[in-house]
Formats: C-alpha cells, structure tokens, sequence
DNA sequence: GAGTTTTCTTGAATCATTCAAGAATGTGGT
DNA sequence: ACCACATTCTTGAATGATTCAAGAAAACTC
C-alpha cells in the first residue's frame, strides 16, 4: 500500500493536499533531507510553506507513516520503509544513504551486558564507510 | 595515562590553558555536551571563550584524543574513552547516556549483506530505551 | 452547507555551531 | 632567559536548521 490518501486516512489524520505532496515527495525520495523535501513538495503545491513541511515529516514520523534518521553531521533525513529493522550504511565522503539489512536475522544487539538497567526498545546501526562511486 | 598535558604532548599538541580546562572537563564528564563542558571548563578559566573550546574539541577530535557523539536530538557529545569499539545506551526520557559493551566480542556487524559497494569502517550501535531512573 | 476543529501561512525567534580578524600565548633556537 | 614565529585564543557577527506564535484557510461531521 503506497497511495498517499489512502495512507494519510488509515492512520487516522486529515488527507490534505500539502500531507499528500509531502509523502509523495518522500516516497520517490528516500532518506532526503527537509530542505529537498521541501523543494519537491512545492513542485506539486509552490505556494507551500516550510513549516508545513515541517509539521507534516513530524506528524507522520509520529503515527508511524515515516522514519526518521538524523545521522551525525546532516539535517533529519526520512524514509518511508519501517518497521522492518533495516539499518543504513552512510557514505563520509559524499553522505550519501543505502539501506542495509542486518546479517544476523533478528535484531542483532538487543540485549547488551552491563546495560545499567536500561530497558531497551530499538538497537540502531549505522555503518560508516565509503561508497563505490567515491571509492574510485 | 590520564595526565591531560602528557596526553597533548603526545599527540603534537601544544600545551595551552584552555587545552587542558577543556580536556580535564569531558574526562571528568563522559558524555557531556559542549554547553556544560564550557560551563566546567570556565570553573578552571573563567575567560575562556566558547570558541576556544569548539575549537579544542575539533582538534582533539582530530587527533584521537576524544570521541565525538551526535545521537538524534541532540547536540554534539564527547568522551575520552575511544579506540575500544564501545557502544552507546541512550533514554528517551532523560538523554542520559551510558557505555555498553557489545555482546559480539568483535564489532558485530561489519559485513552486512546488500551494501552496494560500500567501504565500511565502522559500525556504531545505539541502544533507544528507557533508563533506570525513569523507568520507575 | 454551516460549524468546529485541525491544519496552513506568515514572520519572527532560538540554538548550536561556524566564520573572520586581530590580540595573546606557546615553543624551538640562540 | 629571550626572541621570533607559528599557533591558538578572544571578540563579535553570521549561518542554518528548526521551532514558536497568531491569525487565516481548509477538512471532516452532521
């Protein structure tokens, strides 16, 4: 299931026309920044304003429409596959983001020793590295 | 080895004030942000000037002397304890952080499967939970 | 189609961090 | 110890992503 209204009244919020602009743009643009999201959405809406925007990656972040990733060194990023446990190789050079499905089936890490007495609800990976264009 | 100057020296450093304030600061506050180590630094040097100590913890940084942490919602962290794949306990309540040990001797994950070419060096692991405190 | 609530626009504010230029300080050689 | 030079520090302003606030516009309900 894609389609954005569709998505949009599922969840429970209010299909409107910058919500729709919004997720489409995240859909076809997957762990793009805000400022892009932004620039992508205004092409389906030009008079749509940021904080729209902005109101919009929160509200769907928060009913568990996207995900959010705010690597270190780079502005919130979103992405529309959840919920399956992926985790995200990110590129030093060039910051670009590839999904990564773990090796280890389950999620890897989840009970670390000497937790303190934390309890745990996400182990989050993040591989850092060079990717193939700027390795070359 | 321990000894603030020692360790400047060591690492080609020059030996300044503001060097050894910032320094001592972050060894006695693991995980602090930048914000508290100029506050902790000034109880040493009440002129020191924040880019001073922006500037300290980039170099320091740079040199291997500290390990800079940037988790999701919020500002740039450091410690001192680096080179010894450690990993890191965060609560959503509190934002208080605490070391983990990986379960997996040798960093876990650093074939993962589907990565597109990447050049990894690096896998960082973070634990989202709830600590102690918080959770009662 | 009217009312009510939610959402959007506009414009200003915040916060961590960075930039830039001149003053101060550390270090190696004499 | 002192000097010269490079590095580092202070000061003050600028940036950029994000948030706050108030009124206008748009959805959904009946």
């Amino acid at each position: 299931m894609t389609d954005p209204e569709e998505l949009l009244r599922d969840a429970g919020l209010r299909v409107t026309r910058p919500r729709v602009a919004v997720l489409q743009a995240v859909q076809s643009h997957p762990h793009a920044q805000t400022d892009l999201l932004i620039a992508e959405a205004r092409a389906q809406l030009p008079t749509l304003s940021h904080q729209a925007v902005y109101d919009t990656l929160h509200r769907l972040t928060a009913v568990g429409l996207l995900r959010r990733i705010q690597p270190a060194g780079s502005a919130a990023r979103y992405e529309t596959r959840i919920g399956d446990n992926h985790h995200h190789a990110i590129c030093r050079s060039c910051g670009d983001i590839v999904d990564v499905d773990c090796v280890l089936g389950e999620a890897p890490c989840l009970t670390p020793q000497g937790d303190h007495g934390f309890v745990i609800d996400t182990a989050e990976v993040v591989y850092w590295g060079t990717c193939a264009r700027c390795a070359s």
